[in-house]
DNA sequence: ATTTTGTTTTTTATCTACAATAAACATTTT
DNA sequence: AAAATGTTTATTGTAGATAAAAAACAAAAT
């Protein structure tokens, strides 16, 4: 097999649901664009919905004939992209406790578990070393550094570098910028989470990697950008099979964001300096607090 | 062709150049080890020097019987690896005049001109995409962002948060540390080109960056070390097409690393993050003035 | 007992092929 | 004329195959 059409099954779901009986469709660019695929997906799209009966389709004539169900959609084993599939599957494996820092990865082994080729599985492997989890020694085999002590360290020190430079950008954005706007927001998703944080504590880290990647927009800055999305993507997974998100910890980092936000509105950089600092040294310790036991102590 | 044996032709040279006629050779693992490639490769080159005349291979007897000649060696083309071609070929098409920003990178093209494999290539630009110089579109094409203004002041916003931070780690290093030594040998050299200043301001560039690698060496971070290596790579190719080493301007960086380095030696943190700032904000001239005339004016 | 050599197995690096997807070109409709 | 549809071509994403290189295992020599 060459390719899974995944792209296709994805947006084709994604259509289906949205339909509504009796409403015209628009022309197949539009459809395109709105799915943000090609012109030849959003066609076998559209060819796939005739063929189930779900629409009329004649030239420019595409009338919905009936509600897609359930059954009508693709599962979701079928949709989920190739990439996303070995990136979960190996997020899963070397954040479990039998992954032990120095292990070898085998790219043959890891294929055939999750069921694919080679090629991809390399190919994530070299996306993924960027992220300063795995390294590769040429010619040979990758190790796993692991998520250690180390790493953790090194990890807070360049975030909290380009923290501190993204704050006083944002301080120095003008009064108009939408960035205002959204900080405003932010301050009032956060005060609702606190209203009813024995109920919500645990949807904290989400609010929190929106808040910082609203912060670092600010700079402008590729290396940060891509930075933080590694950032993002190890505590995604970390924090999803690590649930050690205490009530009073996210609490307290929530009152923390609000002071945040509040020096960043005052427009003072000696104020947001300090905020930004007494808020990145209590996620350091958080940080540090959810290493794996393992980890921690091979150092 | 799967694969090229370039890793054995690149050793067999290496080795061949060094060996002496009447002396013994060592073990194979110790070969192997002075080559750092595999006791496979060590004895794949001992059967060639046998087969060539070179040497006597009996079991433990190694002996040279004579001196390899330029003809005993593979040509340069046949030694180079796949990735290092792929690099040279591609940093080339990059950095030439014809390259906008914004144009599009075609794998199946850039394969075929360079006479390689399409994995290779696709490989190569995954890798190098972490320098921020490409992006790209899934299921697309790679985009050249090009070396554009933006580029090298994003760059050097990093680059100067990292240096500011090693510095000033570098300054706090015992001072029984192997980097006192060489930072005062590195002084050495710095005095002696200085002294000979209108014959080698050329080769300022290459002591530029090992001045640099010494000084990050000391934070001990693997996201700064990475950053690093990826402006090393940078540099060099862009130096190497730019040849716009002016005297002036590399005399004045040395005086500005030679106080740097009394600064560094004082121990006094004040001090260093003065002689690093004004070091830094020249360096960002000298990038800036450095950029290609198309690019800068797309700003 | 440890190191060295001889032999076999495993794993990586790379090429080629092909389906999915995007993009380009041609024709028709408004 | 501009936008939509119909058709063809180009390009990417992925699998599978294979030589090179590394690593493991086995036997011999110090």
């Amino acid at each position: 097999m060459a390719r899974q059409n995944t792209v296709f099954k994805e947006a084709y779901n994604r259509y289906a649901v949205a339909l509504r009986t009796d409403t015209a469709l628009p022309s197949e660019p539009e459809i395109a664009a709105q799915l943000g695929v090609s012109r030849s997906t959003a066609r076998a799209i559209l060819t796939r919905l005739s063929e189930e009966g779900i629409i009329r389709w004649n030239k420019r004539q595409k009338t919905v004939l009936r509600q897609p169900t359930d059954r009508d959609l693709f599962p979701s084993e079928e949709t989920d992209s190739l990439h996303d599939i070995i990136e979960r599957s190996f997020m899963q494996r070397i954040l479990s406790d039998d992954a032990a820092p120095g292990m070898q990865i085998n790219e043959l082994e890891l294929a055939r578990e999750i069921g694919t080729g080679t090629t991809s599985v390399r190919e994530f492997l070299i996306r993924f070393s960027r992220f300063g989890l795995i390294e590769k020694r040429p010619n040979s085999h990758w190790t796993l550094k692991g998520f250690t002590r180390e790493f953790a360290l090194e990890l807070a020190d360049v975030r909290e570098m380009f923290e501190l430079h993204s704050a006083a950008e944002f301080g120095r954005l003008p009064r108009d910028n939408q960035a205002w706007t959204d900080l405003a927001t932010m301050r009032e998703e956060h005060l609702a989470m606190l209203a009813d944080i024995n109920q919500r504590f645990k949807d904290f880290s989400v609010l929190d990697e929106r808040f910082h990647l609203l912060i670092h927009r600010a700079s402008k800055n590729r290396f940060i950008a891509d930075f933080y999305d590694a950032i993002a993507i190890i505590f995604h997974y970390h924090y999803q099979w690590n649930k050690t998100a205490a009530r009073e910890r996210n609490e307290r980092a929530i009152h923390e964001h609000l002071d945040y936000i509040a020096a960043l509105e005052s427009g003072d950089q000696a104020a947001i300096e300090k905020a930004c600092r007494v808020h990145l040294r209590s996620a350091r310790q958080t940080l540090l607090q959810s290493l794996p036991q393992i980890a921690t102590e091979s150092v």
